[in-house]
DNA sequence: CGCAATATTGAAAACGATCAAGGGTCGTGG
DNA sequence: CCACGACCCTTGATCGTTTTCAATATTGCG
């Protein structure tokens, strides 16, 4: 479905890198020692449950698409992952996962401590996996809100509005606001239980009424605030914990 | 929305009680000790976000929802939980989520460790709390693809063999393929994004269809193989790791 | 420059929601 | 014992949304 384009590669990630993440973030998980840095770019395969062993795996930078393949051929995405998330657990292998890159991507790889009864390991370290996957299951809550009670405009409206917030303050360009998405229209489709051509008309629709506009990759918000009353996003519910 | 029926009571939950866990559950489960024991009746919030403190609850016996009120006043079911399924951590806080009993309900109720970094809390404690989320991320996980990429009659074939698959062999009679389930069409709708009517509709063709039979709380499977095959669900998804 | 992936639009059809009315069951109190 | 209300189930008819199919741009990239 996405094509890969290489082989995964290994490099040094500098701190400067590593500060790429938010203050909180970074003192959270800078506790993280021993990990090592790989890159991945668009389309590779992070995390595939049916060939990889269990690793914990956090992202430093970058986007990456949690998702899994139904008999019938079709595709959902459990969730987008942006960096300071933690994209792969043993779970991942349960619900048969596969994690891909959607951008140039950093991540930072642990060993799975949490299948190894005879590994130490530290209080604060099971903490921070906890804390991640508490963050996961209220994202998947809300996809499954999103999804299951509420309509096209409403479930693209919400996905967009929840990427943007996750992402923190655009720092493109002056008064823009907007983020940058590596997504196509057949991505947010498997995300919110549509079809591609129909995001296509909810996204033109959203363009010609003044609300968003998404073209070559550019989220942009023409009117934040009346989107969020029209698909009647709360903010509050993904900050401050959730970001 | 559920008319809650009293006040909380507490009582003692005998060894035998607890041994209605299936053994694997028990083993592992029965270090959980220091547990208090509470009973809930039908109807009954077993956790509020909104009320409570954070605290994990283990589900001893009977049928428990966990959902959430959307503000179009819509209601979304994240999922029925079952025997030896933990039903709360501090991520249905984050998540806004609500616990009843749909049945008569025993749960075992210990302090929230993961919020005070100060207790002091053995590995072992944290690796149950551990594997209990990651089942509920696999059964999110598959609510989501059900939700999302299935039609009317395999969304709702997929959630009756899904419970039937996680309560296990039925003890009801010999030869009767099928479980005491206390979920009304209400709640199947909530659970798999689907009105009230439609689910009526669906449950009708399956039974002139032959495939099974849900009356007055006993679903019945009349066969269970055409239905599996027609809904593709797939046995593996759930056995062994996730029962 | 050319190919492959992605985006765009129209028309027709399918699917599920909604509205409306009625039926069954259970528990409670007169 | 029966009447009543609350809750849940059931069915028909109609409406609206979303899917599907098909054809045509457009974009990105080697």
């Amino acid at each position: 479905m996405v094509c890969g384009s290489g082989a995964c590669m290994t490099t040094q990630v500098s701190i400067g890198r590593l500060q790429a993440l938010s203050p909180d973030l970074y003192r959270q998980k800078s506790d993280l020692t021993g990990g090592i840095p790989r890159t991945y770019a668009p389309g590779e395969t992070i995390y595939d449950y049916e060939d990889d062993t269990p690793r914990l795996l956090f992202l430093v930078s970058g986007w990456a698409v949690s998702s899994k393949m139904l008999p019938n051929g079709t595709r959902i995405v459990v969730e987008f992952a942006l960096r300071g998330d933690m994209i792969s657990t043993p779970s991942l292998e349960l619900a048969r996962e596969t994690v891909q890159a959607l951008s140039r991507v950093t991540v930072m790889e642990f060993p799975d401590f949490t299948s190894h009864a005879s590994l130490e390991v530290s209080p604060r370290l099971y903490r921070i996996v906890l804390t991640e996957m508490m963050r996961r299951q209220a994202r998947m809550s809300e996809r499954l809100a999103n999804i299951g009670r509420r309509d096209a405009l409403e479930r693209t409206g919400h996905l967009l509005l929840e990427l943007a917030t996750r992402l923190g303050p655009s720092r493109l360009k002056p008064n823009f606001d907007g983020f940058e998405c590596p997504l196509t229209q057949a991505d947010i489709g498997d995300a919110v239980g549509l079809s591609t051509v129909h995001i296509n008309r909810v996204l033109r629709d959203m363009r010609v009424g003044g609300l968003l506009s998404f073209r070559n990759g550019i989220v942009e918000f023409l009117d934040r605030h009346r989107l969020m009353e029209l698909v009647d996003f709360d903010e509050t519910y993904f900050t401050p914990h959730m970001i």
